[in-house]
DNA sequence: GACGATAATGGGAGTGGTTCTCATCGTCAA
DNA sequence: TTGACGATGAGAACCACTCCCATTATCGTC
C-alpha cells in the first residue's frame, strides 16, 4: 500500500541528523536534491537531476551529492554506462536491487523477496570467513529490458 | 584441487573461435592481454595491465579489451572507483562474485555457493515477470576488507 | 616469395564526466 | 550590525577513456 518512495514525514529530520553527525548542515540545495531523488522511480543521472532542479549549479550538485553520500543518505549507483546515477539511500526507502539493461542502459528498481534475501546471508557468511566484514550487498540483474528485447530478436 | 585460474589448455582455441564469431582475430597483443588477465587473482586496472604488459600502448589496450569484451572472453568490472577493472569472462574461469571494500576499493573474487545462486534464480524469475530478459547478474558483497576493518575500529 | 587488401597498432589529440579552485554570498551567533 | 565560517556557482583542471590517422603486421592470392 504505502509507496516506499512516498512521503516520509521525518525525512528532513533524519537527514539533518545524519548530516550533523558528519559535521554538515541541511541546506536548501541539499533539501531540494533529496526532494528530486525522492520523487524519482529510478536512480538519476546528474543531468536528469539538473533538469529537475531549478537553479542548481553542476558543481554544487556534485559536491552536495558527495556530502549526502558521505552522510549515508544518498547512494551513488554504478552501471555499465560511463556516468553515475544517484538514489536515496536504502535506509530511507527500502532495500532493493536493480534491473540493468545491457543495451540501452536503463536501470530499474527491483524489490527483492524475503526468501531471496535470506539466501544471501549465506554468501555474506562466507565473506566473513575470508576476513571480510560485509555491510551490504549489490545485486544487479543484467539483461535486456522489454523495449530492447523487442527490438533485438537475437 | 584444480585452480580455476590455472592452465586451460585450449584457452587460445576457445578465444580464437569467439573472436572469429565476431569477425576478429587473435593477435599477439590480445593473446598477451589474456595471459595477463589469466594470471591475476583479481580484476586489473588498465595501469596494472600496462605495468605487466611490456610494450603495450594504452590505446591498444583499451581497444583490444573492448574487442575481447565484445567477443565475450573478457569482462569489465565496475566498482566505486572511478575507473574500470578487467577480468577473464566467467565462462573461461568460473562464475563468481566480488567482495568489494567500501574503504580502500579492493576487489576480491568470491566463489558463489549453491544457496546464493538459488537466490539469484529467484530474482531472475521476478525480473522476467516484469518483461525483462535477464542474461547474467552481478553480486557484490560490500563491506570492509580485513586490513581496513583493523584500521577502522568503528 | 611477392603483392595487395585489409586489419591491427600506437601515439597523441579529443571527449566528457567529475573534481578543484576561488571569489562571492548566506547564515548564525554575539 | 558585525564577524566568522560554511555554502554556492562558474569555470578551469583532471583523468579515464575514445577517436584519429599514419604506420605496420597479417593473410589470401598469384
Amino acid at each position: 500500500m504505502a509507496d516506499p518512495r512516498g512521503d516520509i514525514p521525518e525525512l528532513d529530520t533524519i537527514v539533518a541528523l545524519r548530516l550533523r553527525q558528519v559535521g554538515q548542515r541541511l541546506t536548501p540545495r541539499r533539501r531540494s536534491l533529496l526532494q528530486i531523488l525522492r520523487s524519482a522511480i529510478r536512480p538519476l543521472t546528474i543531468h536528469e537531476i539538473l533538469d529537475r532542479g531549478s537553479e542548481l549549479a553542476m558543481s554544487s550538485a556534485y559536491r552536495n551529492l558527495t556530502v549526502l553520500e558521505h552522510a549515508g543518505v544518498v547512494n551513488r549507483v554504478i552501471t555499465k554506462e560511463d556516468f553515475g546515477r544517484y538514489e536515496l539511500a536504502e535506509e530511507l526507502t527500502e532495500h532493493h536491487h536493480h534491473l540493468v539493461c545491457s543495451s540501452c542502459g536503463l536501470v530499474r528498481d527491483l524489490l527483492p523477496d524475503v526468501d531471496a534475501e535470506r539466501l544471501l546471508n549465506v554468501a555474506m557468511r562466507r565473506a566473513i570467513e575470508q576476513g571480510f566484514a560485509p555491510a551490504t550487498h549489490r545485486l544487479d540483474i543484467v539483461g535486456l529490458c522489454a523495449d530492447c528485447a523487442a527490438r533485438e530478436p537475437a
